[in-house]
DNA sequence: TCGGGTTCCGTTAGCGGTAACATAGCGCGA
DNA sequence: TCGCGCTATGTTACCGCTAACGGAACCCGA
């Protein structure tokens, strides 16, 4: 193939440069490059000879703001390095890559603040629609996601009011099954870990249901610990330590999440504890970490894959014919009991 | 604060609309919501009032075009899901946060096609700058960086010719320099675990510089295993199951990541095998989660946030001063011993 | 009182594409 | 031979914003 001019590009290439090389109009290169439009098969060649020869590399901002067409989907997560989202991510991805949409990442450290912020950019680029991680913004987030007249989706939760569209499990059920069967098992003296962050909202969700199972069942946690930063394994072996010195007659130990649960079970499996039979534990995720662990931690998935998958699919829908109304999908995650429970 | 009104949008805000409203010219409104230009604080703050009250978001698109400016710098990895990209990409934006740039990904899965394509695909968005993993690509993705007149940086190696500018660590002195600690601890017969991609060329590096330390020692791998999908953990167990199955008189195992490192210690230790003494493990990158293990594995830190944050400045420090020139910088990673090799 | 410098704001002309329409050229049946 | 309908291509008018410049109003010292 004819490589591009080696000499340093004095001018950006436009359009007309290559219909100048091609002998063409510039609407017809257009019409090339999008594969759009009738355009015979000999002209086409040559117009994509003259593109290729230069080099040249369409300039999408030109495109989109005449087409008042942005390919883009915004996707707006709390964290990226916890292992929930890189799941997510492959669901929307493995949708989005049969339409021509293409997915744009941003991430709010679980900010408020931060989060209006990146949606704000994000809006500002004129995307075919957005899909946010949970049901509680700022107002103004939310105004703006009203207002934007695309198709918003928030993901991952549903026990709240969704602004148009949303694809998720409820954590707060989540939370009460999960209490359900310890209870069950037979476990009474309980303790929590979680996380310290104030905005995790669906990890509270997810407590709030667990301990109103509890309380149905005359019970209450027994002990609970949290934490914040650093390596969530090491702080499940750390707080996993701590309660057990604390309360040395709980039973079961419930985590918010399977990474911390992992440290506790570490920990647990170090000190030549009993699990299950004289301590339980249980995480939540169903991340993929667990099946190489010395013993497969009970965990609850949290459908992350087909979250993203779905949240795409509605975007994708919506952007293909207009007049979809708005959806709610409501998944429901398994339980795994592991080997970290009794069974009877 | 004024809340936008309540009404379906029939037709998509822009200037003209907060200029009307505020009445004053669009011009006036384009500096205040850039903070450009001399305007009065009355003024201002009319503007950003009808602003808020319509509840504008600025047209990105518009703007970048008319400006020739765009605060976008595309950042290109492999993959989101190992633990290695994530640490990166904090360092990046830790950088980019106080610039008025903004980092967006593109992830290739390790597929040369694919990475041309996300390229392609960012370039035509006239990013600011582009920020992309390894030093191998495809001669078009090469070419179209040669000419996109944006400042480039390739990261994580730099064993290789860079297109332009580049940070990171050399694989092959890491390997090498993994195989003399193992060597000088007395470890002879050595075994290898990794990736079957045979595009992760720095990986692939990695064990080049380590069988080369072997030969000069006059030893060579005793064994070796690879994996492709799946837990990495639980791979890890996996392969070192079969490979002290294979090869019982093995005394050392070194990793290709600290994911199956770690997989690979969690088996051993289940084992009850004796770590250090009968056998030595060794991985790669540092990952934070090897802080919960049982006996820290030894390991080499992959410098991975000090990466991305000085490929942030070089791209930050280009795009404010302009003729800055091509700049590589080789970053030394450090051997963490931990309790999994001997120690004299 | 006047000239020159500020300060503030408006006007004009694009940025690089694309939608929508216009039009040239051609084949073909009547 | 004419004209209709199709195909392949060109023309025109923006898309929504900003760079660059222009100019009015005001301030101030000489």
């Amino acid at each position: 193939m004819t490589q591009p001019t080696s000499t340093e590009p004095r001018r950006a290439l436009t359009l007309r440069d290559v219909s100048e090389a091609s002998g063409v109009s510039e609407m017809t290169v257009s019409r090339v490059l999008r594969n759009r439009g009738d355009v015979s098969a000999a002209t086409r060649e040559r117009v994509l000879q003259a593109s290729r020869a230069l080099g040249y590399v369409p300039n999408k901002i030109a495109g989109a703001l005449a087409s008042q067409r942005v390919n883009l989907v915004g996707v707006i997560i709390p964290s990226m390095s916890n292992m929930v989202f890189p799941e997510v991510m492959t669901g929307i991805s493995s949708v989005l890559d049969h339409t021509g949409l293409q997915p744009v990442v941003g991430v709010t450290n679980y900010l408020p603040d931060r989060e209006e912020a990146v949606l704000y950019e994000m809006l500002s680029w004129r995307p075919s629609g957005v899909i946010i991680a949970g049901l509680e913004h700022t107002a103004a987030a939310r105004a703006m996601m009203a207002q934007a007249g695309i198709p918003i989706v928030e993901i991952m939760d549903i026990d709240g009011q969704a602004v148009d569209s949303a694809v998720g499990i409820s954590h707060r059920r989540a939370g009460r099954q999960m209490a359900e069967a310890i209870i069950a098992s037979g476990y009474r003296r309980i303790a929590f870990m979680g996380t310290q962050m104030p905005n995790d909202f669906r990890a509270k969700k997810r407590l709030e249901g667990f301990e109103e199972a509890l309380r149905r069942n005359g019970l209450a946690l027994v002990d609970r610990e949290f934490y914040d930063g650093g390596s969530a394994l090491l702080k499940g072996r750390e707080m996993t330590a701590a309660i057990l010195r604390r309360s040395p007659d709980v039973d079961f130990l419930y985590y918010s999440n399977d990474m911390i649960g992992a440290g506790g079970l570490l920990y647990c499996l170090d000190q030549g504890i009993d699990v299950p039979g004289k301590v339980g534990l249980a995480g939540f995720n169903g991340v993929e970490l667990l099946d190489g662990l010395p013993r497969r931690l009970a965990t609850m998935d949290a459908c992350r894959r087909e979250i993203g998958q779905r949240a795409a699919q509605i975007i994708a829908a919506r952007n293909q014919t207009a007049d979809l109304g708005p959806e709610v999908v409501e998944l429901f995650p398994t339980l795994q009991p592991g080997d970290t429970i009794r069974q009877f």
